[in-house]
Formats: structure tokens, C-alpha cells, sequence
DNA sequence: CCCATGTCAGTATCACTGAAATAA
DNA sequence: CTTATTTCAGTGGTACTGACATGG
């Protein structure tokens, strides 16, 4: 299991405020959210991708493949696996549109919205737990700050 | 490519502070460092998880591939396979350390640490031009937040 | 013999590019 | 014919578990 770290700090001639220091937590939330990802397929049979998926469904049923991508911000082919999984558990129908055959309507099944809401374990749970300790300006930072983080890494 | 998604908020309900949509804004982060991850292997054929690796082996030379894991927060056999990597780019020297046979120093070579330096286009780069933005204060909490988030992550 | 270090084998998800299939 | 939607084929990186070789 890894262990924390003893690695001299970034020194502050590196940038006024850390760079490396907030890299490095960058990171850190990353694999923490990779890991937890993987110990939930090995426990409950589905990664957090996965659930995220079944979530957006759950909230607006008979989405497209296409919108769904947008919506979670990958490539179409990339959803194509994320699917076939889901299917493959039968937690997801695909069902092609009646009106336009090319699309899809996707649908959670009852076995999909049921493990939707265990969330014990899960990231979103994880996520609910930090919140908690946190004002809402508080919170509101954070937040502006990953989303100008995730402008500045799609960008140029 | 993916497209900003339009897709309805969480209902205040969910609880009290947007459970779902900082999920969700966690979830496009997440995709934002694997893509920029991605493309620096396409454009300059290194990762992100490579160039932390390079970093931290410039603060430290001579590292054992343990203590590299530990710091970077994954599991020795995971390394195993960003070294190999590393190696086959000639980024990083890999050598038996004198008095201890089973354990390895860990070196960039002149050339990793020559790409080290080229920031443009890296997560890094991102990183600084993000921080750039904010308040040490406003960045203090980002960083903590972030920090709960890992804890709560990794925990239980 | 026992423990530590690192690698290897096997498996799985995710993510892309580019091309193909199918339908509008 | 052209465009839109999704899937398929191929590639690559990350990450794990569990086993193994080797050395202390």
C-alpha cells in the first residue's frame, strides 16, 4: 500500500505560491480517485466513471450516447466501453431511437438505479463527507479554482 | 472532442451544498489531467505521471523505486512500468545501489532533465497559470479542501 | 529461515485516433 | 452525395493483485 511521502517541499523560488506543492496534491487527489475507483469495481462491481454515468442517466433518462459523452466530457469511443461494461452488468439498456436509428436512448435498469444509490464507499461519498467540514464560500473557492484548473489544462 | 456538457444541476436536496456538481467538476478534472496527459505524449512523448517522477528525482537523486512510489502515492509495481517507460525514452538511469543489491538508484539522465525543463504545455504549466489567479488565501483553501478530499478518499 | 526490494504475469478500466458502418 | 451517430480496431498508459527471484 503506498505511504505518505517524505520528499523536500518545492522551494519558494520555484513560483510564489508552490507550484510543485499543489502539483503534487494535484496528483495525489487524482490517484486517490483512481484507487477508489478500482477498490469500488473490486467490492461493489462498478468504477466511479461508471456510476457517474448511471447518475447524469438517472437524471435526465433516454439521453443519447453523443449528449452523454458532453456530458462527462470524453470522446464518443471512449463512452462506447463504459457502456458495453455497464451493459455487460445489465445496470444500462440501449435501446435504439425510434425516429432516428442512428442514436441511442439509454436507460438505467432497476439493478442500475439500486446501486446508484448504496453509496456507501463511493467517491460521491467521499466527496459528501469533505464537503460537510466546509462553508459554502469556502467551498465556492474551491471550486473556481478546479474549474480555471481544468480551462487551463484543455486549453492551447 | 467533448463538449461542455447540458445536463440539470443536482436538486438542492441532494444535500446541501451541490454534492453532484462538485463531483462532477471533480470527475472533469480528472479527465482534463488525463488528456493533457495524453497530449504531452503525443507532442513531447512524456506523461504527466512521467514528469512527476523526473521532478521529484531532481529534488532527490538517487531514490530507491520504493521511496519514488511512496512519494508518488502508487504501488512499487506500478512503477515498475513508468520507469521501464522512462528508461526506453534514455530519461532516467536505472542502477544497483552499492551495498544493498536489491534496491535500485534512480537517476535522470541530462536529457530528463533537460525535458523537465521545458514546461510549455505541461500540467505544471497549467498549474502555474491557474495559482497565478489567486489569493494565497484563496489558494490555502483550495489546497485543504483538496487535501480532505484525499483523505476521504483513501480512507475507510 | 525470515524479511525486504523490486520485478513479472495477468487483468481491468480508461482514453485517444482514425476508420468503418449505418441511417438521416 | 453529404452529414450525423455510434461503434470498431488498434495503441498506450496507469493501476492493481499475487507470485516470484534475489539479496540481506
Amino acid at each position: 500500500m503506498p505511504a505518505r511521502a517524505r520528499v523536500p517541499s518545492a522551494s519558494p523560488a520555484d513560483s510564489h505560491v508552490g507550484v510543485l506543492d499543489f502539483l503534487r496534491q494535484l496528483w495525489a487527489v487524482d490517484h486517490a480517485l483512481q484507487r477508489r475507483s478500482k477498490r469500488m469495481l473490486r467490492e461493489r462491481g462498478i468504477t466511479g466513471p461508471q456510476r457517474l454515468a448511471l447518475r447524469l442517466l438517472l437524471l435526465q433518462p433516454g439521453m443519447s450516447a453523443g449528449d452523454l459523452a458532453a456530458a462527462m466530457h470524453v470522446h464518443p469511443s471512449t463512452l462506447t466501453g463504459v457502456l458495453e461494461r455497464l451493459e455487460r452488468s445489465k445496470l444500462l439498456l440501449r435501446k435504439a431511437r425510434p425516429g432516428d436509428q442512428r442514436s441511442v436512448e439509454l436507460r438505467a435498469t432497476a439493478k442500475g438505479a439500486a446501486i446508484v444509490r448504496e453509496t456507501r464507499g463511493t467517491v460521491e461519498d467521499a466527496v459528501r463527507r469533505s464537503l460537510a467540514r466546509h462553508t459554502t464560500r469556502e467551498l465556492a473557492i474551491a471550486r473556481t479554482v478546479l474549474s480555471e484548473l481544468e480551462s487551463e489544462l484543455l486549453g492551447r
